[in-house]
DNA sequence: AAAGCTTTATTAAATGCTTTCAATAAAAGC
DNA sequence: GCTTTTATTGAAAGCATTTAATAAAGCTTT
């Protein structure tokens, strides 16, 4: 035989080169017909059985693996998504994370990742890569202050489909997942006005950030009918600043404030769980324990409140949740786009839960 | 004008089609000086500086952005680079994570991130799917037991440079960067005895886990040197399971354990903060007091250490450190194999530091 | 000043690999 | 004998990069 391939190991080197041309040589077919087997594409209807499994086995021994290069070249699509995340460091993205892969793991697809330290620079440089990459679409977790009206024109004007986790938004071209604050908010004020307290101090989150309105309005809510009449100096806010790292230290800092005042609260409700972890911190510095002086309850319940030392009682985020609604809600919506049929956005609110630990406890 | 282009809106849609010929019609040249000159090819040497600019300006009006499939799809190279992590709730990764992304950022590269969930065929499936991607190249994050020999082999044979964190390495192909854990047990050690410390306890790592055994080798030298007997009773070894967030669980069980034998000690080495974490909530649980009681020190350095409550003392890894590290590591192998120079492993060790905080005390 | 050689400037065409459309050929059905 | 259905393929398209080739201009040399 001239021109025999001589025999190759397979898989040896970088993936060896093994094209289809050389399925269809080796199974004597063209490329033609080992694309459309391959594939499954809709021609393969009027190819027999012999056909298709002799062009199987032949793509089987060469270790044939097609180059996505190429067909993302000419099928424009790529199978991967882009993960925009504004701080890794950041341990609420962690669970988000883990669901965003496990959901995109299902339906075949690679995240690339990428994080934004806190640098809006940073993040428009990432956008305009992953643009240029032609990702199929785009999942951006806004765990962060300034994803502003102009970061979203600029989102909404790219054209690729995208949701955001944890930012409310109204546009109907960007979807959106997010917890149900106001949901979480009443939660919190339920459980703390349940074990009785009435004064409670709150620390509650940057005016900027858009978690933070509904989250007091759903605990003043509660507090109303209940009949307590929440202190306005037992309250702070969070400071709009860009460190998140510095959520435990504002918690810190903040419940220092509180404890110089000494106006006395029996629990403290936390903008989040490092929030809370800070003030516990701040307690016990006082010599206050928790929750025998002091319950403290945060938001979010991240991995390590389990672990903590008192166990914090929380509002549970179903971070895992919402990274899989995020990837489900833009696998359609990439579906869509592909059919080039105009895409609607879908909102989703997801319904928080409250977790009972060891950092609240019946007023005495 | 028969099959005149219409006139699309600029940047209008996906990063619309504007391709090299598009910038070559506008600019009056051919797609080939336009290439050369966009991407300063050698022979752009002997292009006029008029030219340039002229195609340079075309480029910037109709907004070019080259298709990067076809790209690659010439150039075999891809700028993506495969991170797979074993588990990514796991927060020892998060910081290395940082430190990758950090480092890939300033090369332009961008990471495809794959979480293994600790199951073995995740893990080879996401290989796969990478190496059908053709990354240019491979960090893995081996946090976690079972990367034997087979995998390893897996790895060796698909000849993609790859850089493995947090294990071991003897091979030649594949680079690896690790803490120097033997320091970080002498280090653990020498701050207890230098405490007073002589009654210890210690809760060893798996013996599965190639991190254990130098660590352990590192303390047992300090003890000796010091004259202190380390007591086999006041030792425990971590199971070799393969849930990570069991690492508190065990912390917590295994120093139950020890408490319920009522052998004294003063202070306690955990494997790694997760553990101390579990080995602090169960001395809390008996109604010791940490440091007071006991003193304890943990192995890391994870984020959480320092707002936990006591702080952790613990041997920091310099965990972006080694990511970074990976990184470049791996950089330079990439561009070895692009050049078609066999590449030559690295392995690099680096040193952790001790840092001090509130979960140890001199002894009374 | 003509011929020959370099250097400069530009491009056509080939390459990378796959998918898909239109076309052909053969077989089957009426 | 003519239309469908089945089976297969050539060629085009997708886009950028690179090589080899061409063309023009600039210098020497005799």
């Amino acid at each position: 035989m001239i021109g025999g391939q001589p025999q190759r190991l397979q898989s040896f080197g970088a993936h060896s080169m093994v094209t289809i041309r050389d399925v269809a040589k080796a199974s004597g077919f063209s490329s033609s017909t080992v694309s459309i087997v391959l594939n499954d594409a809709p021609l393969a209807r009027y190819i027999p059985p012999t056909t298709k499994t002799r062009i199987q086995q032949a793509a089987k021994k060469l270790g044939y693996r097609p180059n996505l290069f190429a067909r993302s070249l000419r099928g424009k699509r790529n199978r991967e998504v882009g993960v925009m995340v504004f701080d890794i460091t950041d341990p609420y993205c962690t669970p988000i994370l883990r669901g965003i892969q496990n959901a995109l793991y299902e339906g075949s697809y690679l995240p690339i990742l990428t994080d934004a330290q806190n640098e809006r620079s940073r993040f428009l440089r990432y956008l305009e890569m992953l643009l240029d990459r032609r990702v199929d679409g785009l999942i951006i977790l806004a765990n962060w202050l300034f994803v502003d009206i102009n970061l979203l024109a600029d989102l909404e004007r790219n054209g690729v489909p995208t949701a955001m986790i944890s930012r409310e938004l109204k546009s109907d071209s960007l979807s959106s997942v997010i917890v149900d604050n106001e949901a979480g908010g009443r939660m919190a004020m339920e459980h703390l006005v349940s074990l009785g307290h009435k004064k409670i101090a709150i620390i509650r989150g940057p005016k900027l950030l858009g978690d933070s309105a509904p989250r007091w309005r759903g605990m003043k809510r509660v507090a109303q009918a209940a009949g307590i009449a929440l202190d306005e100096k037992l309250m702070v806010d969070l400071p709009d600043s860009r460190n998140p790292l510095s959520s435990f230290e504002a918690g810190l800092h903040f419940t220092e404030e509180l404890l110089r005042q000494r106006k006395a609260f029996t629990a403290l409700i936390a903008f989040d769980d490092l929030t809370a972890f800070g003030a516990i911190r701040a307690l016990e510095k006082q010599g206050l324990r928790v929750p025998a002086d002091c319950s403290v309850i945060g938001f979010d319940d991240i991995d390590q409140s389990a672990l903590y030392n008192p166990a914090l009682t929380t509002i549970r985020q179903p971070m895992q949740g919402m990274g899989a609604a995020a990837v489900s809600v833009l696998l359609e919506a990439i579906t869509v786009a592909q059919d080039n049929r105009r895409s609607t956005a879908v909102h989703q609110k997801m319904m928080p839960e409250l977790i009972v630990r060891d950092s609240t406890r019946a007023v005495r």
